[in-house]
DNA sequence: CAGAACGGTGAGAACGCTTGTCAATTCAAC
DNA sequence: GTTGAATTGACAAGCGTTCTCACCGTTCTG
């Protein structure tokens, strides 16, 4: 979404290797809580509210905090390592996702999520905005529908 | 946005002409706060809040309660007759608008907005959404940038 | 022209999601 | 082991929106 392009500087070539994360930077100690949401993170492929993620914390026995999984959801959101969407009635949704630019076909009943991406749709946004002389631009688009699998059973 | 496609059932072809509306249908009365959250709505070319509009209303010397605010703008948009966007921050903004489906190019900066549409990306949200066995599309797209004049002013 | 029925209104309470607070804890570096 | 910053979690706000419910104004009925 937000298309920063920020390069890890370089951490120096010191001796000590750290593998974990160099001093003194917020947000990059990888502790039990962060991991446990990573790791339900990666156990469902929709988009689950921040309460939905934390209750699914509790079924696998790891107690975290629901302030905690907000903060690390939202840490991982400004890391690109998961998209969010605001759902219908407001709520704010996660999912892990590829780091590259691309966009959302949610299916309305089950929630079955494919990413979808294309040129096509990329410079007609483009042309839209030069043509008004807009600059800067970002985009948001979703499209919704009913997945076979739902639309069968109905 | 919501394709409903309702016609009015003809209201019968009695004797009394009852211009307004027929009975016993609600959210077609037209009270004064309803008149006086339409004259507002067209006060202003871009998207506003509930609240915004509530103080704008009290500005003009319309007491309308927020609650009525909320109710009406619901109204209108379900009628089609005012977009409805959710600000960066979660709040709905809402402005009149024309009643063809369309999208929107906003700038960060103003707010300033551009109603845009076209055929393009109408195809390719279908054909992305065939192509996956999708049914019963629907989609939303927002453009954001910064619009010439905030551009120049930078 | 009452009287009843019903849509509409508004003040405030209630709600639900999210964020802030802050003392206690954990961790990584010395 | 000591130390200081990062992190955590229980709880308390914060905030937009919706709900509640008594009251009002119109419209229908007789
Ligand atoms: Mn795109
Ligand atoms: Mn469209
Ligand atoms: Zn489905
Ligand atoms: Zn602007």
């Amino acid at each position: 979404m937000t298309s920063t392009d920020e390069h890890q500087p370089g951490q120096g070539g010191g001796s000590a290797p750290a593998r974990t994360a160099a001093p003194g930077v917020p947000g990059t100690r990888p502790t039990r809580q962060r991991r446990a949401v990573g790791e339900v993170l990666a156990s469902f492929d929709d988009f689950r509210s921040a309460q939905e993620i934390h209750v699914l914390l509790g079924q696998r026995g790891e107690s975290v905090g629901l302030a905690t999984v907000y903060r690390t959801l939202q840490l991982l959101a400004d890391a690109g390592e998961v998209d969010v969407l605001r759902s219908e009635d407001g709520e704010s949704i996660y999912r892990r996702c590829s780091s590259t630019h691309h966009h959302h076909l949610v299916c309305r009943s089950c929630g079955a999520t494919v990413e979808v991406e294309g040129p096509t749709v990329e410079r007609w946004t483009s042309a839209i905005a030069d043509e008004h002389g807009y600059v800067d631009i970002s985009h948001t688009l979703e499209i919704f529908g009913t997945c076979s699998a739902c639309a069968a059973r109905a």
